[in-house]
DNA sequence: TTGTAGGCGTTATCAT
DNA sequence: ATGATAACGCCTACAA
């Protein structure tokens, strides 16, 4: 049933070594034996065996994707990035998730680093830390980290004090003074990037810094955002505008939150999300907010990869990329 | 670097298939050797090498995830349910997408079918058919159809006509009596089940069918119910309801609009989705829709397979999952 | 230009 | 209980 080298070789009257450089392009083969090669594969369908050119190659062009979880749509626009520029890239998408697993992170890391299925590995993670990554390095399985700047690695990542330092001054420019800031406690170096933007702003508006107007929630929900609310709302003097790093979807909380509560938007309270997920643009009013990139980390992450397994870069390269801010009706 | 079995067949003065025994834990070992190997194999971090051993086997344990892309919540769901029952399971999920590939739907079937990289495969696809899959049937790669009822296939999906027609019930039980339904021309027959399950709701309520209320969309976007509500409000007598078996994103999309043109929902016109995408509780009013039970889905999905590729399973097996009807607030 | 031969790391079948 | 040995299907020197 299955076709191997051999068979195409015999029907051929050549070995099979002759064959592989057929399939493989290889030059120094007489325009004849080229043509009828390539004639009997056909007809018999054939297809190399690619774990067993994995092994003979010690090369399996398979990339693993590493991501926290599925659930969030952050996370999946990367993936999505990824997915399609690699429609021109001849390597496949191993996919795996570093959330409730039996194994830890640094266990997974170890096993895919040593067990040879996987030719390089594109993280998506805020969190991780770059010892966690060395064991990449250690067995020169290239990596390269997405949405978060590491300084020993190659990495993809926003600026994110930028992005919030202009989502801050828009507010500010606004004529708010009093900006509560919602932050995650879970997303690391970027979320101190973005609390380090917001600050920036308000001390170049002169404007005083204040820890209490700091909340952080856990994750990136919307009943994290329907929590904070109230936090906000009891706050004196008056909190005008909610400036949310955590992400769209706890923006997304506080504003269904507030209007539950009677609490106008953007009149009484303007809201500011970050990364623009979809769902920015479906809750009423839309939000404004910091867009990230999302597609073009993923395209920039999988090239980047890619040279990289193919020896086309040497040194730690990294790429960061713009943030936009956009405004919509919530602010 | 890297170590083999032979490395440590040496250390442990052993042959290479003896270590390889312990390692796979085969019996009629002594304690003594397993013992010493496994020390060994710990002390040089041993790792197998899973392409030398997928050769050697015939087996990659590697299960091949087929999506149409990854824009959609829906399949992202199901995706996400398959990974995270995956955890348990020894497996690697490897992604592969179908629109906008430079190789046809059937090609990739095809290679992926001959090329032995993967054990078995799941497909998630509303339009695929039975012959397009048969290529994986000849090759004796197990494969499984997500969202779609296939007759000759294993396949997981609900029930489209109960769905629709629950929908429709609910919605004539309010009083409602010109229901428009919005279906989408590229669902193939899920979206031709709920058609019916509509049309027999109407039936079984003495309530004539009428085919100029039902209006085709192309895809599951807010643009398209954008785009649709104008021909819903120039309808005459007025159309009260709105069903979008199309999809959630649909309904959302009408929802926007009939806002923006003053028309109040759900006083004024009633909408019901399908699917239960998360943006249907971000919306306002939120949307009242059918749920599909899309962890399941995937979770289903990836026991079947595994079973089917481990012989578990013998014959044609279906699951077909309810669907559940959530009221919200635009109907 | 093509064939020979060996190896990639593992598993599996026999002996012993 | 363990060792030899031969696959698995492909690639790649090197030789012819």
């Amino acid at each position: 049933m299955t076709v191997t080298l051999k068979d195409i070789a015999e029907r051929a009257g050549v070995t099979s070594a002759t064959v592989s450089m057929v399939i493989n392009n290889k030059p120094n083969i007489s325009e004849a034996t080229r043509k009828k090669v390539l004639k009997i594969a056909k007809e018999l369908n054939y297809y190399p065996n690619v774990i067993a050119r994995g092994l003979a190659t010690k090369k399996s062009n398979a990339i693993g994707v590493i991501v926290p979880n599925l659930a969030s749509s952050f996370i999946v626009r990367i993936l999505q990035g990824i997915k399609s520029t690699n429609r021109d890239i001849d390597y496949t998408v191993q996919l795996f998730d570093t959330v409730g697993q039996k194994e830890s992170e640094s266990q997974l890391f170890q096993r895919l680093a040593r067990e040879r299925r996987i030719d390089g590995v594109i993280l998506i993670s805020a969190t991780v830390t770059e010892e966690e990554l060395n064991i990449f390095r250690e067995e020169s399985v290239p990596s390269i980290v997405v949405a978060r700047k590491c300084e020993n690695l190659d990495s993809v990542y926003v600026n994110n004090e930028q992005g919030a330092s202009d989502a801050t001054d828009y507010l500010v420019n606004k004529g708010h003074r009093v900006i509560a800031c919602i932050t995650s406690s879970k997303s690391g170096l970027p979320m101190q990037e973005r609390l380090e933007g917001y600050k920036r702003s308000l001390q170049q508006h002169d404007i005083e810094f204040r820890a209490d107007l700091v909340f952080e929630v856990d994750d990136d929900t919307m009943r994290s955002g329907i929590g904070t609310f109230p936090k906000i709302k009891e706050m004196n003097p008056r909190i005008t505008a909610a400036f949310c790093p955590a992400g769209d979807m706890v923006a997304i909380g506080i504003i269904k939150e507030a209007k539950k509560e009677g609490v106008r938007i953007p009149e009484d309270l303007c809201v500011v999300g970050y990364d623009d997920l979809p769902a920015a643009e479906v809750v009423e009013p839309s939000l404004t907010t910091v867009r990230q990139p999302k597609l073009e980390m993923g395209d920039y992450a999988i090239n980047m990869i890619v040279d990289k397994i193919e020896g086309r870069e040497a040194g730690i390269k990294h790429k960061e990329l713009p943030t936009k801010f956009i405004i919509r009706e919530s602010a």
